[in-house]
DNA sequence: CTGAAAGCGCTTACAG
DNA sequence: CTGAAAGCGCTTACAG
């Protein structure tokens, strides 16, 4: 920028105020084209560290996800949720660092981010129910944004509706005639999502007048062989269910297997149907009946959020549940 | 700082001497303890920005990602790659940005990141074999490393041998006593990864002295649907190959679908194998045969690679070349 | 219309 | 042993 001040003969003060198209600037298009003219010959760029110091902020968001290093690498819709923050993002010139805070993570990683400024805000993945760490940050005045819903609706956050969504995929069950239909989550219920899929689950199960019973429940762990040794448990039951609802369609891939290898035919002997439609989900076989996620939509929200939050905009609403829909494939069929 | 100075009652000088731990400040104990103290207790944390600024780097690197948004979202293994980047670089203080640079991006967005001084490296992912751009960053001394190799080894590159991939898997074909075999790209070939692989098959088959033939290679783009229409292309010859050599297992997935709507059996009337050796693999029905790219391995080497570039530290070497392995499953089988 | 000066929050020769 | 001062590359009142 001094270089380009120099050539033309004004001051940095100049320079800056037509590079930076200031209002009521007042300066002669003549010194305007100059400047502009020696910019693009001498390939001038503003320096972003600079730029960020005298503006006190950085442009950069941070998704911070809350998972071992296994699980993060196997998340089928991380890359779809950046996608749809990179979207509504770079537009305004913010940039997207990731940033793995694995779940026992005691140094708060993420913490650091915001304490020595490197980041703007946070979008944090999947939250646990409870987690005073970030209660702690958002009440400190960060811009932070749960992707994934925590437990009360202090904090903003986006997240499909789970509770709905799971309501719906037991509901189909019902639909189809099953009465003894098993659930294993998808994670364990201190996660969000678990905890209100569980919720879905129990609701319908409640509005058909069946109850409860907790040995037809199992505990996933976001990762496909999780869902294998829960439904075997689930299998060796007395009078084991005519179908189950999981909670992740990567984990009810141990769950077929399971069930394959105990020689029983999916939907025949069992219905499954699963949540997330990942993309391989049609070319199994069966084809697997499950709930849509929209995760470029969950990006694309959260990443808006936050956006206002930094900005200092009002939020239109500080939780937003983005519709999930059944996609019926074949996995699923009637009681028989 | 200037807070914790005034607190104890010393230059801002001191305070950077010791919470930097400046060797030959010669600071007495009790001064270096009491400042400690002071920026304990006012929850001191240096400002990164103003840290960027005066040491003129910016503790970023850049992942590239050339690709549509839609190949982008579908990248089974840009996670594994991002975990492995960020085991190596985060330990030194440096974060991962994740940048997606649509392939027909005119604007040279990620030049920007550079130019603007808003990262000190990139990761490109996924180049074409001749990259005009890529290459004029690095001759002006950009740090960059190809994770996917380019033409030549001139810029510093690392990918898995998608030769010897390609190779080893036409092998197993030849093996098993297939003469007639088709080959699917996993993209078109101005990308390196295709055209090694391609490269791998012509040698395979060379080698067992059977003449290449162009009408037995289709070309697919990424995504699950693109392989549908060239399998398709490739069963309605006069006369079928009897295996098919699948550049992804992403891409195999349209492969297959395709074979099953002609009422065809895998392996029975048609081998088919894959490269990547995606999670669902195994679950697909009969389970992948495959050959494995180590992702993970690649980010981390991809890592280990800039920071030494970005530090001034020599390479061992331009070019790295990760193996994969064979992974036989059920879809491929001997010809009949 | 335009520039000198202060300031963003740090580091680092240099001097004492 | 410690501090005053310059500098990193910008912006932005303020003065003229």
């Amino acid at each position: 920028m001094k270089d380009v001040a120099e050539r033309v003969g004004v001051s940095r003060t100049t320079v800056s105020f037509v590079l930076n198209n200031i209002p009521n600037s007042n300066i002669p298009d003549v010194t305007r084209q100059r400047i502009i003219q020696a910019a693009r010959e001498l390939d001038y760029a503003p320096n972003a560290q600079a730029l960020n110091l005298v503006k006190g902020r950085t442009m950069m968001i941070a998704l911070v996800v809350r998972k071992t290093a296994h699980q993060f690498a196997a998340d089928a819709f991380l890359t779809e949720v950046m996608e749809g923050v990179m979207q509504v993002i770079e537009p305004h010139h913010f940039h997207l660092m990731v940033h793995a805070a694995h779940a026992n993570d005691a140094n708060n990683t993420y913490r650091e981010l915001i304490r020595m400024r490197k980041v703007d805000g946070l979008l944090i993945s999947s939250p646990l129910v409870h987690d005073a760490e970030v209660r702690q940050l958002h009440a400190e005045g960060t811009p932070i944004v749960l992707q994934g819903a925590a437990d009360g609706n202090d904090i903003p956050n986006v997240d499909v509706d789970n509770v709905q969504g799971a309501y719906a995929a037991v509901q189909h069950l019902l639909e189809l005639g099953h009465r003894r239909i098993g659930h294993i989550s998808n994670a364990p219920f201190s996660y969000a999502a678990s905890h209100d899929r569980l919720r879905g689950y129990q609701q319908a199960l409640a509005e058909a007048g069946i109850a409860y019973d907790d040995s037809l429940v199992g505990v996933g762990n976001f990762n496909d062989d999780s869902g294998y040794a829960p439904m075997m448990a689930l299998l060796d039951l007395p009078a084991r269910p005519s179908a189950v609802f999981v909670g992740s369609d990567t984990v009810a891939l141990g769950v077929l297997n399971a069930i394959r290898d105990r020689r029983l035919r999916v939907p025949q002997d069992i219905s499954v149907i699963g949540f997330d439609d990942i993309l391989v989900g049609k070319y199994l076989e069966p084809p697997l009946t499950t709930v849509h996620l929209p995760a470029v939509d969950l990006g694309r929200h959260a990443g808006e959020m936050i956006l206002k939050i930094i900005q200092g905009e009002t939020l239109d609403a500080m939780s937003v549940r983005l519709p999930t829909h059944l996609v019926i494939r074949r996995s699923t069929a009637a009681e028989s």
